[in-house]
Formats: C-alpha cells, sequence, structure tokens
RNA sequence: GGGCGAUUAGCUCAGGGGGAGAGCGCUUCCUUGACGCGGAAGAGGUCAGUGGUUCGAAUCCACUAUCGCCCACCA
C-alpha cells in the first residue's frame, strides 16, 4: 500500500470556499434555452429580506439543489432561478421595530419618504447577507439570473398583473368589514391573521327601553345582550333576536336606548341569532364585525364606525373619543356598572384574532380596500389540481389545497403601509379612477396604499422569466419542472401561483409540488426567536462542513416534520470522513488497467451498485430523500467499504483495480447533488480531471446485474459472519481450520474468516457445525473444545426447532396454503426444507459427541 | 366545531399485509498497512389501547387515549 499524503480527515473549511469558486468559473450553474436539451427549472421560492436564513431555508436550499445537481447531471438545461422578496408588511415590521429600539421613533416621525429609503437599505444589506448564506450552502443557482421583487421590472409585472385583473373586474374596490391591524394602521388578509385561545370576559350589556310599552317579558326594563367587547357598543345601530325565539315575540320592533351616545335603536328579528347563546339578544355593531356587517346590510341600517385607525375611540365614540379601545372598555364597564346598565360578567375563554406579524389584537373594521375576487380565478386551479395536472407530495396537501379553493373568499390585496410596491390606481380631479402604470394626466394622485406582499410573490415563476414580455427564457422554462416548499404557505402562496398561472400564461406554474417537514427544534417545538431555541445554519455548516449538515437534513427530511438532531448531522459528518478514508484507500490502492477478468466479488459490487443506482435514483424523483438517503449510505458504508475493500485488500482479482475505482467515482457521482463540495473534491484527489457538477449521473445498466455473483458472496459473507460470531462467542484465537462449504467464494472465506482448509486427515476430528443461513459451516475443533461445542449446539438446536414447528405450522394451516401467494408458500416450503436439513445435521453432530 | 397527521429499541426517527429496521447510546473484543468520526460480534421492542377484516395485522378498518398541526364569522 503506497502513502498518500492525503490528510486523514476532510477539511471542509479549506475546500467548499475553493470548489464554490471554480464551480462559478466554469459557469456550472449557467442555463440558457437549448434546443437541444430537455429544461428542467425551479424558482427558488424568494427569502424575505428581513434578516438570515433559517433551518427551514437550509432544509429547502438542500432538497432543491439536490434535484437541480442530479437534473444536470443527467443532462437537462438546468435552471435554477434566485431571488429574494421585499415582503412588505414584515419588513416594514423589522425596520419599525429597529427605529424605535434605536431611535426612539415610530416611522410616522421619519414620514414615508424617509423611511422607504430605511427599509431599501436595509434590504440590500439583508439580501447581501442570504445571498452569501446560499452560496455557503452550496447552492448552484444561476446568479445571472437573480431577481427581485422590487426590481424595476417585476414590478413592471406587479403593475401589468393589477391592471389586467382590473380591466377584467376581477380587481374591485369596495367597503366591507376586514381585519384591521391598529399597529401597523393597515388592513390584512385572512390568511394573515392567527387566532390564539385567550382568556376573556363576557359582559351583559343592557340597553333600557325608551318606548312605553313598559317592562320586557322578563321583567326588566331593559333589554340584555351579551359582548366580549363592550367597547363596540358604542357603534351598535340594533338589537336582533331570533324570530323563532317565543320569549321576545314582543321585544321585535321595541325601542332601546344605546348609552353613551344616547342612540335609540330598534330590536329586529333575524335567523342568524343562536336563542340558547347568552340570553339570545345579539347586539349589532356593522363596523366591527362581518357578522353584524351582514345582518345591518339586511335590515338597511347604516353602520356606524367608532375607531380610528389606530386603535382609539373615533369621534363617533362620545366621551370616549382619543381613548384607545382597551381603556375605553374598562370604561364602559365602569360607567354602566355606575349607571345600573352592566349584567353579568362572565369568565369566557375564547379565540381572538392577532396580526400575524406584530402580534397586535385584530380589529374587524370597516374601510375601503382593493379586492381580488377570487371565485372565477380559484376554478382552473381547482380542476387542475383535481385531475392532478399537477403532483404534489404528498398527495394530502393536493387534496387540502382543493377543499381551500372551494371554500375561499374574496382577498383584500391593498395595505396602508408605506414598503411595497404602489398600487397603480390613479385618482382625478374629476373623480376618475384609473389603472395605469403612469401617471393618466396632470392632478392625478397615486393611491397611496401598497399592495399585499402576496400579490407580487403570486406571480414569481414566470415573473423571474421575463413575463409580461413573452420571452425565450418564458417559453422554455415555463412551467417549472417544480417547487419546493414549506406548507405554512401553502394557501398564502401555493395556490395562487397556481391561480395566476393558469389565468396569465394559460399553463400550470409547475409540473410537481414537494411539501417538506419543518424543521422543528430539538425538543420537537417549533423554533422561534421569542423562545430562543433557533438553531443558526450558518453556525452548523461552519462546524460541520455544508455537506454534512446538508446529508443529516435530507435523512431527516419526509413528509413528517422533525425535531432538528445533531446526531444526524454528525452522521454526515461521520460519513464525510468514511469517504474521505475510501479516498485514500481507493487512492493507495495499486492501479491496474481494464481487465475483463472479473472475480465473482468484482461483478457483485457492480451488480449491487448498479441495483443501486435505480433504486436510489427511483427515490429521488419521487422526493422521497430519507430513504434515499439511507439506501446510499449503507451501499457505501456496508456494503462498498465493509465488504469489498475488506475483498480487495486480500482476494483482488486483476480487473479489481478498476472495478474499485469504477464503483468508487460512481458512488461519488450519485452522492454529488446531496454532498457537492465533498464528493468534488475527493473526485479530485482521486485524479478526476473534470468536476463532478458538469459529470453525468450513473445510469441504470441491466448488463451489469449478475444474479449469480450476487448469491455467491451472499453466501460467501453469511459463512464468513458465522465464523467470525463463533470466534467472539468460543474466544477462539489465531486461524482456525476447516471445510469450504459449497458453493461460496473459497479465497474471500478463508481470507476473511481467517479459515484454513481442512485435510482428509481432519475428517474424524470435532467439528463445530455453525448454521448460516442455508449453509452450514463447519470447523475443525480441538478435543478440549468438545464441551464447549455441546452446549453451542443444544442452544442452535432449540433455535432451529422452533423455526421448523413455525414452518410446518403453516403450511399445516389449509387455509394458508390455499389463500396466500403462491411465492409467500414457496417460501414457506423453503425455508422448512432448508431447517430441516439443519436440524437434522445439527442433531446427527451433538449425537456424535454426546 | 370540522379536517389532517403522529404514537415502533433507552434517545431521535424510518418502514408499512407474509419472520421488527437505521443512527446515537449500551456490552464484549480488536492500536489488521483507508478510516477509533473506525472494525468485528452482541444485548435491547406483546410496533399506544380495544375491537374488527384476513389463512396471516406493527402494517388495513372502527373506536378510545395522548400529542401535534391546519381550517371555521357563534356574540
Amino acid at each position: 500500500m503506497r502513502e498518500t499524503g492525503i490528510p486523514k480527515t476532510y477539511d471542509h473549511r479549506a475546500v467548499e470556499g475553493r470548489i464554490y469558486a471554480e464551480w462559478e468559473r466554469r459557469g456550472a450553474f449557467e442555463a440558457d434555452p437549448n434546443p437541444e436539451k430537455e429544461p428542467y427549472c425551479i424558482a427558488l421560492p424568494p427569502p424575505n429580506v428581513t434578516g438570515a436564513l433559517h433551518m427551514g431555508h437550509a432544509l429547502n436550499g438542500s432538497i432543491q439543489d439536490t434535484l437541480i445537481r442530479r437534473a444536470r447531471m443527467k443532462g437537462y438545461e438546468t435552471l435554477w432561478l434566485p431571488g429574494v422578496d421585499h415582503a412588505s408588511i414584515a419588513l416594514q415590521n423589522v425596520v419599525e421595530r429597529k427605529l424605535l429600539r434605536e431611535e426612539g421613533k415610530t416611522r410616522f416621525d421619519v414620514g414615508r419618504e424617509e423611511f422607504v429609503e430605511r427599509c431599501r437599505v436595509f434590504a440590500e444589506k439583508a439580501r447581501a447577507t442570504i445571498l452569501g448564506q446560499l452560496r455557503k450552502l452550496g447552492a448552484s443557482v444561476d446568479w445571472r439570473r437573480l431577481r427581485y421583487t422590487m426590481d424595476e421590472g417585476y414590478v413592471d409585472a406587479v403593475n401589468t398583473a393589477f391592471i389586467k385583473l382590473y380591466e377584467e373586474g376581477l380587481i374591485y374596490r369596495g367597503s366591507r368589514i376586514t381585519n384591521w391591524c391598529p399597529h401597523d394602521r393597515s388592513a390584512i388578509s385572512d390568511l394573515e391573521v392567527n387566532y390564539e385561545e385567550v382568556d376573556g370576559r363576557l359582559y351583559g350589556l343592557r340597553y333600557p327601553f325608551v318606548d312605553d310599552k313598559g317592562p320586557g317579558p322578563d321583567g326588566n326594563n331593559f333589554a340584555q345582550a351579551f359582548s366580549t367587547r363592550p367597547e363596540t357598543m358604542l357603534g351598535d345601530v340594533a338589537l336582533v333576536v331570533n324570530p323563532e325565539d317565543e320569549r321576545y315575540k314582543d321585544l321585535v320592533g321595541r325601542r332601546v336606548l344605546v348609552p353613551f351616545v344616547e342612540r335609540e335603536i330598534e330590536i329586529f328579528a333575524d335567523d342568524y341569532v343562536d336563542p340558547s347563546f347568552g340570553t339570545g339578544v345579539l347586539k349589532i355593531t356593522p363596523a366591527h364585525d362581518p357578522n353584524d356587517f351582514e345582518i345591518g346590510n339586511r335590515l338597511n341600517l347604516k353602520p356606524v364606525n367608532v375607531l380610528n385607525p389606530d386603535g382609539t375611540m373615533s369621534s363617533s365614540g362620545a366621551q370616549f373619543e382619543g381613548m384607545s379601545r382597551e381603556d375605553t372598555r374598562k370604561a364602559v364597564v365602569e360607567r354602566l356598572r355606575e349607571r345600573g346598565l352592566l349584567g353579568e360578567v362572565k369568565d369566557y375563554r375564547h379565540r381572538v384574532g392577532h396580526c400575524d406579524r406584530c402580534g397586535t389584537v385584530i380589529e374587524p373594521w370597516l374601510s375601503e380596500q382593493w379586492w381580488i375576487s377570487m371565485r372565477k380565478l380559484a376554478e382552473p386551479a381547482r380542476e387542475i389540481l383535481k385531475e392532478r395536472s399537477i403532483t404534489v407530495y404528498p398527495d394530502s396537501w393536493r387534496r387540502e389545497m382543493i377543499r381551500w379553493l372551494e371554500n375561499l373568499h374574496d382577498w383584500n390585496i391593498s395595505r396602508q403601509l408605506w414598503w411595497g410596491q404602489r398600487i397603480p390606481v390613479w385618482y382625478g380631479p374629476g373623480g376618475e379612477v384609473v389603472a395605469s402604470k403612469k401617471s393618466p394626466g396632470e392632478n392625478f394622485e397615486q393611491d397611496p396604499d401598497v399592495l399585499d406582499t402576496w400579490f407580487s410573490s403570486g406571480l414569481w415563476p414566470f415573473a423571474t422569466l421575463g413575463w409580461p414580455e413573452e420571452t425565450e427564457d418564458l417559453r422554455y422554462f415555463y412551467p417549472t419542472s417544480l417547487l419546493s416548499t414549506a406548507r405554512e404557505i401553502m394557501y398564502l402562496w401555493v395556490a395562487r401561483m397556481i391561480m395566476n398561472g393558469l389565468h396569465f400564461q394559460g399553463d400550470v406554474p409547475f409540473e410537481r409540488v414537494n411539501v417538506h417537514s419543518i424543521v422543528l427544534a430539538e425538543d420537537g417545538t417549533k423554533m422561534s426567536k421569542s423562545k430562543g431555541n433557533t438553531i443558526n445554519p450558518l453556525d452548523l455548516l461552519d462546524e460541520y462542513g455544508t455537506d454534512a449538515v446538508r446529508f443529516g437534513l435530507l435523512y431527516q427530511s419526509s413528509t413528517q416534520d422533525f425535531a432538528y438532531s445533531y446526531e444526524r448531522t454528525e452522521m454526515g459528518q461521520a460519513f464525510v470522513t468514511k469517504l474521505w478514508n475510501a479516498t485514500r484507500f481507493v487512492l493507495g490502492y495499486p492501479e491496474g488497467g481494464e481487465s475483463d477478468d472479473l472475480s465473482a466479488s468484482d461483478r457483485w459490487i457492480l451488480s449491487e451498485f448498479n441495483r443501486t443506482v435505480r433504486e436510489y435514483d427511483a427515490l429521488l424523483a419521487e422526493c422521497v430523500f430519507s430513504e434515499a438517503m439511507r439506501l446510499i449510505y449503507s451501499f457505501t458504508w456496508n456494503q462498498f467499504a465493509d465488504w469489498f475493500i475488506e475483498i480487495a485488500k486480500v482476494a483482488p482479482s486483476s480487473a479489481t483495480p478498476h472495478v474499485l475505482r469504477q464503483v468508487f467515482l460512481g458512488t461519488l457521482k450519485l452522492l454529488h447533488p446531496v454532498m457537492p463540495f465533498a464528493t468534488e473534491e475527493m473526485a479530485r484527489v482521486i485524479g478526476e480531471d473534470e468536476m463532478l457538477a458538469l459529470q453525468s449521473f450513473p445510469a441504470y445498466d441491466p448488463a451489469l446485474e449478475d444474479k449469480e455473483a450476487d448469491h455467491l458472496l451472499d453466501r460467501t459473507r453469511r459463512a464468513v459472519s458465522a465464523v467470525r460470531s463463533f470466534r467472539a462467542e468460543t474466544k477462539v484465537e489465531g486461524e482456525l481450520e476447516g471445510f469450504v462449504p459449497p458453493g461460496i467464494e473459497e479465497g474471500v472465506y478463508a481470507a476473511l474468516a481467517r479459515v484454513r482448509p481442512a485435510t482428509p486427515a481432519d475428517d474424524g476430528k470435532v467439528r463445530a457445525s455453525l448454521p448460516a443461513g442455508d449453509l452450514v459451516v463447519e470447523i475443525v475443533l480441538s478435543e478440549e473444545m468438545r464441551r464447549g461445542e455441546i452446549e453451542r449446539l443444544r442452544k442452535e438446536i432449540s433455535r432451529v426447532e422452533v423455526e421448523v414447528k413455525r414452518a410446518e405450522g403453516k403450511l399445516a394451516n389449509e387455509k394458508f396454503v390455499q389463500n396466500a401467494p403462491e411465492k409467500i408458500v414457496v417460501g414457506e416450503r423453503e425455508k422448512l426444507d432448508v431447517n430441516s436439513v439443519m436440524l437434522e445435521t445439527l442433531s446427527r453432530r451433538l449425537e456424535e459427541y454426546l
């Protein structure tokens, strides 16, 4: 064995940067329309420019890069298109918090122009960070095509989409109840509201009668309703009871007074009211509750909006004007108590909406907003999913999206935020409303609002390829091949991309969707900054090496969420080391030319490798990463390293040097998509001239399948293991003598089991009979070992007896023989035969020794 | 209130009608000329519970328990 002079462990820090630079220098990741090749394209889900990448990004990056590199090696014109998202509301919140923390100012203190500039600067910085992290991760994206949702071209696509939808009547302006965030002073969509259980109270509110019909049916001179938000009573415009409610027949049509605002309102009947809830009387506040809004519409009542955009009481709030909604609640309750108008107050656990971005309690609030009418857009998307024109892994998410598409409401897309794409609508001096990219004339004012950030990202798969221009890129790469994403944005983003793709491009945005796991903290809970249990992927990449982290993540990745495990990363690291040492072995192994003189071992490893190629590739194609990792790991470690390398040391053929190198290089190629840096370096070390990234992926070759060699090596390895086992149990040292079992590779067996062939002179000596599946290995023993051998035989016999009985029992069952598949029955018969012979052999041996 | 998923070795998790798997941890042995981030040999599990379907169930079905996650306008 030659001295290789190669360090004993692989040093990722010394390798990764150099190799990434080399890939870039070679233009390895660049893709352009090429009529001679099939396209394969993934549009990277653009990370938000709000900070740094997290573990989810690391996982999804690993997944996408693995698929992309595999496709590239398989000969596709492969484009991974990178980009980042301006993240309107999220970034605005981040910058606002920073402003408050560092300067004690709000966005209103600095003004819109200055604030937007600060957002821009922040975004620039975050973007640089993120792109650096993608490089660290080894992402093989085409950097020339980097897109940003605030790029001029992208904004133009956004405006085009808006104007088109507006002209088609699918975008409209309307005054409705929206989810209002008083902190952001903006409307948000239904999907941006998180409902959380909170311990609240249910307050009994009494409305004194102001007509002359005397007390109510319960003898009181007031009607009582319950509310969790007593301050909203200032906006009450009616009370409502159920028309079927016998108790309140006489209440309908009577008039009561809303305290404080001293407004007289009427009691109506409406089916919506649940008589069993509270008193069965419902207060109607159309400006602050979506149900009330509808009931108010039915009753033709004008809403009274009592809140300002910042959550304080408006001028309609009488004496409470200017107070916060929280203070108003306390004050209203107190004043009611003083006036004897407060009924029961009960503890009440209920769900309250919070702003997804800032956590503020959402106020249902009547305001004028831009909406997209969803019904017409959703229908084609639903059809496409129903007919499985998009494959979704796992399929349950396809059904979930269908369900969502069947029940969705119109989408509020205007935001009263500052950071984002301005709505391309202009208001003229004469009340004109014009949707246009540019000002339609003098004295026109552009709508001050910006678009929901998901409106722009919904165009991602085609806007990144040049849309609305009919570019060559768009024609060649659209629809993209696959979208890989976390499930938390299936509705926010994925479903909308499908709708938009079908609407604007007339085709699906991607052929397949991979819904990946969520990476949880080590304790199985969600990672969150506030809990302080986040793991920074960059730290991991630095400590363990990118390839180890990628392998660990893919090994854990399935359709289930998983708790991040350092063990898996350590496993990846150990795997890299194992490969590195195999590299050193291959490098130091004697060279040999091509030879046809293949041994059974050579043929076996080629056959085994070939089968691995087929299965591994199929698993990756179906996004079954965890199983693919298990398979390639076990081939590399348990077949190639544990057996073939050991055989190559002791029983090589003239072809072995070539086979060893061929299989090892093939393994590096299989692993390259997953562990790009280390495999690239190893290939270089063993003398490959061309970078792996530019080489082709191993293809399955039926000619390499070799059942005979598989069978032979299977028997040989069992025989070797049986002897090793025997040695460990009996603690015999040194070389053994034994009879060579039939149908095995004699040289391999003798060398690895360290068994010298017995001679005819040994025929009469004491032997150990070692069962090894369907063969028996016989070892010559010294006379003094006879006693121990008797014990060992008894144990073996009782074990084999159980096997025989089990098989006999099964085969004696007529129903089993009749109903079980032929294969199973035959298998059972074979087991019975093998074990019967074994039992006979062992029993005979035992008798001889007794 | 609906829906989806999970419950498998001490730990973290794969698997998915025909003798229970991996990594880590544990035990014994091995400084063999790729590798102690290693090698060899082991120990360890009525696959949450109860019923059912089946010749056969950890696997399919129903229910129960526990834990997650989505969705929903009951004040």
